[in-house]
RNA sequence: GGAGAGAUGGCAGAGUGGUCGAAUGCACCGGUCUUGAAAACCGGCACGGGUUUGUAGCCCGUCUAGGGUUCAAAUCCCUAUCUCUCCGCCA
């Protein structure tokens, strides 16, 4: 959520920032309730104001042993009055409350401007393709070859887009993530976190997937009509971020940097034409999540080292990739910057997006409530937080496969997980 | 699943329906003392919002959340959520 003062004061600049990054402000419907809401305001507080006057004087006056009966003819309709204009504010301040949830994040001045993928502009390059003597094949080929993947059984299990791995392509994906996790945890400084995979509807407005993107989520249907329903995490940054929602951190514990390995859930809604073919866009998948919260002035650098983390994996595992920051109209909701992480996959001879790491800085403080008191004034001020993938291990896995192929059909384990799979040097 | 108890400021913890936004302690910030620190002492210290040129003043809201009773609710009533204790069941 932006500033509410933005709305207030800086209507038409914002509107403007907004426009970069391709969201069309409704600055004349804003602009008239938000004059609504001040006139509203004003009388409603005067409102409470005189009857909280007339009922401490009532008050003053029992406790003297006076007659209260003058003042109380005085109270008249003030109690309905005073509800109708609470009534009309409270709706008109939920309107005002809704806008301002549904409104993205402001794109930081260093983002390039653009409109789509193709602007998004290269900042470096790690790894060179490597080339074969024979005909590659995509990891669909390769899986199935290697009895890895099964995606007739998935289907008939639950449905579309959800993979069974069997054997040591199952291991390999396990290895994966336990790799990245220890690499995070031992070199990069995260704590590992294991968290819930379903969560509540207060967590999802926290980091912005709700009320805008409730259609991406799976969501379960409660068993009694009261009972809140709860939805499948979309990644672990909703339960990792949200743990500092509602709290006031101590300076000094800044930054807290966590880490977890989940399984993702995405309905894809709106992507069926898509990747439909292997594991490139699945509805479950694991992935291995970066949070940190940050003081709000080390959050630019802080991307840069989460980004560094993410790619540390990809250099491990010696994948080549490339890293794009994106242009502002090609970024998500919440963030004011991010960088995506490609790697090289040599069946689609491309890069594809592997990881994504964003600076949301105080986007998601201010509808989580997340602040540290800060040392300056000893006020409560909200922190950053930014997330990132460390990565995607079912894209990982993709690459693996494809990268690390032999003529014959093996998989060559690369060095660094070797040790997570027993020693084996070649799946075949 | 059954029975009971509870939820108050950063934390702990008081609070007869009427100057209660809330005692007290800890933590924190400033000061005195000290070569420095600690201790001791003095002072300050909840959060959000409105109005405003204003981090000044004034006003409004907030004691888990949402309803209700009342001129007036932290305090009374209802509902939800969560926590704790006991019983049952269970990986």
């Amino acid at each position: 959520m932006l500033d509410p003062k933005f709305l207030r004061n800086e209507l038409e600049d914002t509107a403007k920032r907004l426009a970069a990054r391709g969201y069309t402000l409704d600055v004349a419907h804003i602009s008239s309730l938000e004059e609504k809401r001040k006139k509203l305001q004003v009388e409603t507080e005067e409102l409470q104001a005189s009857r909280n006057a007339i009922s401490k004087s009532i008050g003053q006056a029992k406790a003297k042993g006076e007659d209260i009966a003058p003042i109380m003819a005085q109270v008249g309709d003030l109690g309905s009055k005073l509800d109708a204009k609470k009534a009309e504010l409270a709706e008109l301040l939920q309107q005002l409350n809704m806008i301002a949830m549904s409104i993205p994040n402001l794109p930081d001045d260093a983002v390039p401007a653009g409109a789509d993928e193709n602007d998004n502009v290269e900042v470096r390059r790690w790894g060179t393709p490597k080339s074969f003597d024979f005909e590659v094949k995509d990891h669909l080929d390769l899986g199935e070859a290697l009895d890895g993947l099964d995606f007739k059984n998935a289907v008939k299990i639950t449905g579309s887009r959800f993979i069974v791995m069997k054997g040591q392509i199952a291991r390999l994906n396990r290895a994966l993530g336990q790799f990245m996790l220890d690499m995070h945890t031992t070199q990069h400084g995260y704590t590992e976190a294991y968290v819930p995979l379903l969560v509540n509807e207060d967590s999802l407005l926290g980091t912005g997937q709700l009320p805008k993107f409730g259609e991406d989520l799976f969501h379960t249907k409660p068993a009694t009509e009261e009972a809140q329903s709860l939805s499948l995490i979309p990644t672990a940054e909703v339960p990792l971020t949200n743990l500092v929602r509602d709290t006031i951190i101590d300076e000094a514990d800044l930054p807290i940097k966590m880490t977890a390995l989940t399984a993702c859930f995405r309905s894809e809604a709106g992507s069926y034409g898509r990747d439909t073919r292997g594991l490139i866009r699945q509805h479950q998948f694991d992935k291995v999540e970066l949070v940190q919260i940050v003081h709000p002035e080390q959050s630019m650098e802080a991307l840069e080292s989460l980004t560094q983390h993410a790619e540390n994996i990809l250099q491990a595992l010696e994948l080549p990739y490339r890293t794009v920051v994106l242009c502002t109209g090609d970024m998500g909701f919440g963030a004011s910057k991010t960088f995506d992480i490609e790697v090289w996959l040599p069946a689609q001879n491309t890069y594809r997006e592997i990881s994504s790491c964003s600076n949301m800085k105080d986007f998601q403080a201010r509808r989580m409530q997340a602040r540290f008191r800060n040392k300056a004034d000893n006020k409560p001020a909200l922190v950053h937080t930014l997330n990132g993938s460390g990565l995607a291990v079912g894209r990982t896995l993709v690459a693996i496969l494809e990268n690390y192929q032999n003529a014959d059909g093996t998989i060559t384990v690369p060095t660094v997980l070797r040790p997570y799979m027993g020693g084996l040097e070649v799946i075949g």
